[in-house]
DNA sequence: CTCAGATAGCTGTATCATACAGGTACTTAT
DNA sequence: ATAAGTACCTGTATGATACAGCTATCTGAG
């Protein structure tokens, strides 16, 4: 085993934090937002940010991007459409497919959490500088870049 | 270097990042030493950490500590009885209460998980500076910090 | 054109984490 | 000694997810 112990103990401290980060981002996402308009859950919210960002697109697409099974994202599609925020239409290059497109409801609802969200951001990190926050951003980034890379090595 | 930049966009950055965290951070956990050894899932695996950092304690306080419902962390608990990966015994100051405590076994697996999980990000993380990583751990304990100050504003 | 194999999406079923409500046993204050 | 509070457990519900199997469709070889 090669130990780099002044490293290992960022890396440790790192998984501590990630760990914590999980516990403590379920309990928020629970609590944001509650009662009101229903929660977007965390699945359907990618895709909706996802759709608005990337563009409409097949199940599969949306899966193999978000790493969930197609069933999954079947099911999340129903019922995102069931709330009128995304509505399927054939494929007409292929008739097995069916495109995903957000509606402008769908949009807004996204739009809206994620505003809320980001308040909630401005609220706790009201007395953070600007360059640890920018700090902080870029760091997740490349944090995520890390772990689709992994998960992805083709 | 501009970052005399709207503040919004990187609270926004955050916001994005976090949330592709948790979608990744469940994929990994569920990659995570699959097979072999029956995983650890999210709530367990901190209820052991917390143990092995806190010492014995009852089920009130996990649950209160770790933002989870009584019930829950009953089960939890439950099942790493069940597992060999704590004990209980009565409280002798207290009737109603159990006191849990983390077997050997539970400690050991604990260890291995987390040993695992920081392998791999050293993995990942292998061309990040020593900098780079202590920043991103110091910022996301801050994070946590914050999350749990507004959880507990008291 | 026809048929075999691949692919897209849906459905059935199972698992797991979690919450809330209600019950039982114990403790504490009056 | 009784009422109120507390600790934990159990019943039940919800929601996210996976895997396996199904149907409809597409594509390519003959």
């Amino acid at each position: 085993m090669s130990d780099d112990h002044d490293e290992s103990s960022a890396l440790g401290r790192i998984e501590t934090e990630v760990a914590l980060l999980m516990r403590f981002g379920e309990a928020t996402r629970r609590a944001t937002g509650t009662a009101e308009h229903r929660v977007l859950d965390r699945a359907a919210y990618v895709i909706l940010r996802h759709l608005a960002d990337a563009g409409p697109q097949n199940v599969s697409a949306l899966a193999a991007r978000l790493n969930l099974d197609g069933s999954t994202v079947t099911r999340q599609v129903s019922a995102l459409q069931r709330d009128g925020l995304i509505t399927r239409t054939p494929d007409p290059s292929d008739g097995r497919g069916t495109v995903i497109s957000p509606t402008p409801a769908g949009l807004q609802r996204m739009a809206a959490v994620q505003a809320a969200r980001t308040r909630l951001y401005g609220d706790m990190l009201a007395d953070w500088s600007p360059e640890d926050r920018s700090t902080l951003a870029a760091l997740l980034g490349r944090l995520n870049q890390a772990l689709i890379n992994r998960n992805r090595p083709r």
